[in-house]
DNA sequence: ATACATACC
DNA sequence: TACTGGTATGTAT
């Protein structure tokens, strides 16, 4: 293959912008005179416009890059090549070469489809996608330079015979769901990474077909594959759309002029690799390239490898290895792109090997994540194992269109963003915290915009009224000019994770009552007023924890995902994991998912879903340590925890941490501001950590500060609590100074902690007895609460920090461990 | 947490 | 005429 990175003296401008002949089936092509007309086609436009900027800002970064370089002294290269030896050596230790790991991709899949489907097309260079942007060529067109990912317009300018298809999707998936029930033959857990392409584990299929007798390797031949095509003019329609590559199934043109015909296939890897594509084809007459290594990344690559109609296998040894590697040009890797290739490159780095020679080098200059990466690649090392039950992130929709200037119109756009966003959360069950907008101008400028809720949301108006802010502040900043638009988008992110939802936040009593998480109904509450049932669509995600199984188009997952739990941990993942760690436990961030909560106790009109803003508002409010609990906490003795929250009555409240009165009726307000409080005491406390004497005077500072800065991101109508009366103390009533010996207000126990997060939960927990205690009618709840220790629970323990708080008495374990569930 | 960039299909 | 859309992740602040 002639792959050299398109090494461009010229401007290295023309990295960015030439073509990509990367891919399979562009193998001798006429480069330059390619290039030319796409940079003839691209000079002037807006989009080659920021290109050139884009590319200067690479050149920018490469520029500093090498200045860094330059300022390295030899001592710090001679003791980064130490701990570079030794961690190859480590992570040749772990080297894995037991699995066999599968990369699977159709070939050309989107036009090979079209391709079978229309005999006309065939004989065609064509493409799939429109005048804008194609997502495939067939290898025809590839001959002329198009390729995916190029518009169409400049594809037809180098070559004028073009067929421009459009997808459809449906076809396209339905064929996808083909091909994985043959995957699933051979791997039921195999990943697949989109409609064409997956990875699997052939390992267990390997161990079982020793013991096959030949019948189960026999597959029959069909003769006329394709019911679908009428005309049945014999030749053209021939299933093979490919010629084979050398790595096809050796029987196969014997055997397959016969109809009724079968094929058999041996035991090994290839023979098993072969039969899955012989199947694939007869099933959907279309053809699948495939490469086997040892693990993940290397599969990746040998799939190319004889692309089309082909397979590569890379024996699993050291030696083959590396000698793959060798000689591997970087652009190959999976995750190494443009952008990284030319920073690699201006380091002379353009082999795999070379990452190898240079790994000290590059440990000075690259990130930590980056570094393991390449010396990874450097080693021929990757994923051993695959897995596929990630959670998806985040879910979003975007769409271009011709300039959009005008405001009225750019709003109404954005509902529509959302309300399709939304549509598609509810077919999954999601509830997210984040909302983004993106936004990119006519000069293709692109920004994002983002606001975190302290509530999960996913209805239409919800995601609206934060999407509307944030253009408004777009289009505000942007005044008195008006946003020349030419692309929208809107994405949800920070899902509340399936156990956080709805049920477990909703009631904590209606939860141990109905003893499932599959209800969310407070029905069993006894001073819940039936009429009440009215409860806004609050939470509606009751058995929202449930999702469907896979979704195609967005069952990614990145492609260098670490296996679960395996010994196969290196150095740097493990350090990485120490210093997230710790990271982590030292950051003060706050809760996740507070689900119906905040909407659903709300006292002001969270029920009536009128306004899209005030729901807003509401949403924002709310969210915090304690939100299982917040009602509870916030009620005044003897008021029924859940009903509290409902009352509309103002209310005194008196936060525990500084001990300050908080006139409210929002409970969420109230929530907060203990949340506020109790950053500013652990971030306090974090600064004197040596003096261990607290402030109160920077507290009270803090406090307000915090206050105001939060407050201003909001809505205008809370009434800010932290602004008014002066008869705070902090940290707590008459207790200066030191920060220990706080006292549960629950429970009325001296706590000894310093640590407000730990005390916090301290509360959380005497709370949780008590509402434990009313709903089992017992009657002694005097014992204090040992303070759950739980290092793993790191969503929580961003606020309370595994404690060594010796716990005063020893209780029943199993309602502890019920209870630290709730809290999770 | 937010913004922006990179990468992949 | 015309340079996508969806998702994840890394990097910097």
């Amino acid at each position: 293959m002639d792959n050299e990175p398109a090494q461009t003296k010229d401007e290295g401008f023309l990295s960015r912008m030439a073509l990509n002949d990367n891919k399979a089936g562009m193998e001798g092509l006429d480069r330059d005179k390619i290039n030319n007309i796409i940079m003839e086609s691209s000079k002037g436009s807006k989009f080659y416009e920021n290109e050139l900027k884009k590319d200067q800002q690479v050149n920018q970064r490469i520029e500093k890059m090498m200045l860094q370089k330059a300022n390295i002294t030899q001592a710090q290269l001679k003791k980064a090549q130490a701990q570079v030896e030794k961690m190859t050596l480590a992570l040749e230790r772990s080297r894995d070469l037991s699995r066999v790991i599968v990369h699977v991709d159709m070939d050309a899949f989107y036009a090979a489809v079209e391709m079978r489907d229309c005999a006309e097309l065939k004989t065609k260079p064509m493409a799939v996608g429109s005048m804008s942007m194609l997502s495939t060529s067939n290898y025809l067109a590839r001959k002329y330079g198009v390729r995916a990912a190029m518009p169409g317009f400049i594809a037809k300018k180098l070559c004028s015979d073009l067929v421009i298809v459009p997808p459809n999707f449906d076809k396209y998936r339905a064929v996808s769901d083909e091909i994985r029930e043959i995957f699933a033959d051979y791997d039921p857990h195999f990943l697949p990474m989109s409609l064409d392409e997956a990875y699997l584990d052939f390992t267990e299929h390997l161990e079982q077909r020793q013991t096959w007798p030949e019948s189960l390797r026999t597959h029959p031949v069909e003769e006329t594959p394709n019911p679908k095509d009428t005309e049945a003019k014999d030749e053209d329609l021939s299933p093979i759309l490919f010629k084979e590559s050398p790595g096809s199934p050796p029987g196969l043109d014997g055997s397959k002029g016969a109809n009724g015909g079968s094929e058999l296939f041996g035991t090994s890897v290839e023979e098993a690799v072969r039969e899955m594509r012989f199947r694939i084809e007869q099933k959907t007459m279309l053809t699948a390239s495939a490469g086997i290594a040892p693990n993940m990344m290397l599969a990746k690559v040998c799939s190319d490898k004889n692309k089309p109609n082909g397979q590569y296998r890379l024996p699993p040894t050291r030696e083959a290895v590396m000698d793959f590697i060798q000689d591997l040009p970087v652009r190959k890797i999976c995750g190494i792109g443009k952008v990284s290739e030319k920073m690699l490159n201006a380091l002379e780095i353009t082999k795999c090997s070379h990452l190898g020679q240079q790994m000290a080098l590059l440990s000075l200059l690259f990130s930590e994540t980056a570094c393991q990466n390449f010396m990874e690649v450097s080693l021929g090392l990757g994923s051993t194992r695959i897995s596929r039950h990630e959670e998806r992130k985040s879910m979003s929709i975007e769409r271009t269109f011709k300039e959009l200037s005008d405001a009225e119109e750019q709003f109404s756009l954005c509902r529509e963003l959302c309300k399709d966003l939304a549509e598609d959360m509810k077919k999954e069950g999601l509830k997210g915290k984040t909302v983004s907008l993106k936004l990119k101008n006519v000069n293709f400028e692109v920004k994002t915009r983002a606001q975190t809720l302290q509530c999960a949301v996913a209805a239409e108006e919800e995601i609206f009224a934060v999407a509307k802010d944030l253009l408004k502040t777009e289009i505000d900043n942007e005044s008195p000019h008006p946003l020349k638009l030419r692309l929208m988008g809107v994405r949800m992110s920070a899902f509340v994770s399936s156990d956080d939802k709805a049920p477990t936040q909703k009631s904590i009593l209606g939860f141990l009552k109905s003893g499932s998480s599959g209800s969310s109904e407070i029905k069993g509450e006894p001073s819940y007023n039936p009429s009440q049932a009215s409860q806004p669509m609050a939470c509606p995600s009751v058995q929202t924890a449930k999702r469907k199984e896979e979704v195609f188009l967005h069952s990614r997952k990145p492609e260098e995902t670490r296996n679960g739990g395996e010994p196969q941990q290196s150095f740097f993942q493990r350090a990485q994991a120490k210093r997230l760690q710790l990271h982590v436990s030292s950051v003060n961030t706050q809760d996740e998912g507070c689900g119906a909560e905040a909407r659903g106790i709300s006292p002001i009109g969270a029920c009536s879903k009128e306004s899209a803003l005030s729901s807003a508002a509401l949403n924002k409010t709310g969210g915090s340590v304690s939100q299982v609990l917040e009602n509870k906490r916030a009620a005044p003795a003897g008021d029924h925890p859940s009903t509290s929250g409902c009352e509309a009555r103002p209310q005194i409240l008196i936060c525990p941490v500084c001990s300050s009165k908080v006139e409210t009726t929002d409970l969420n307000v109230f929530n907060r501001h203990i949340d506020l409080c109790l950053n500013v005491a652990s971030t306090n406390q974090k600064k004197s950590e040596s003096e261990s004497v607290y402030d109160e005077k920077k507290c009270l500072q803090e406090c307000k500060e915090l206050n105001k800065r939060k407050e201003r991101s909001e809505a205008e109508e809370e009434q800010p609590f932290g602004s008014k009366e002066s008869s705070r103390v902090c940290p707590r009533g008459g207790q200066h100074g030191k920060l220990s010996d706080l006292v549960c207000p629950v429970c009325h126990l001296t706590q000894e902690t310093d640590d407000l997060a730990v005390f916090n939960r301290h509360v959380d927990l005497c709370l949780n007895q008590e509402v434990l205690h009313e709903l089992k009618g017992q009657t002694t709840f005097s014992q204090n609460p040992s303070v759950v220790k739980n290092s793993k629970n790191i969503g929580k323990s961003q606020r309370g920090s595994p404690s060594s708080l010796p716990s005063k008495k020893s209780r029943s374990l199993g309602l502890c461990n019920t209870i630290d569930k709730f809290l999770r």
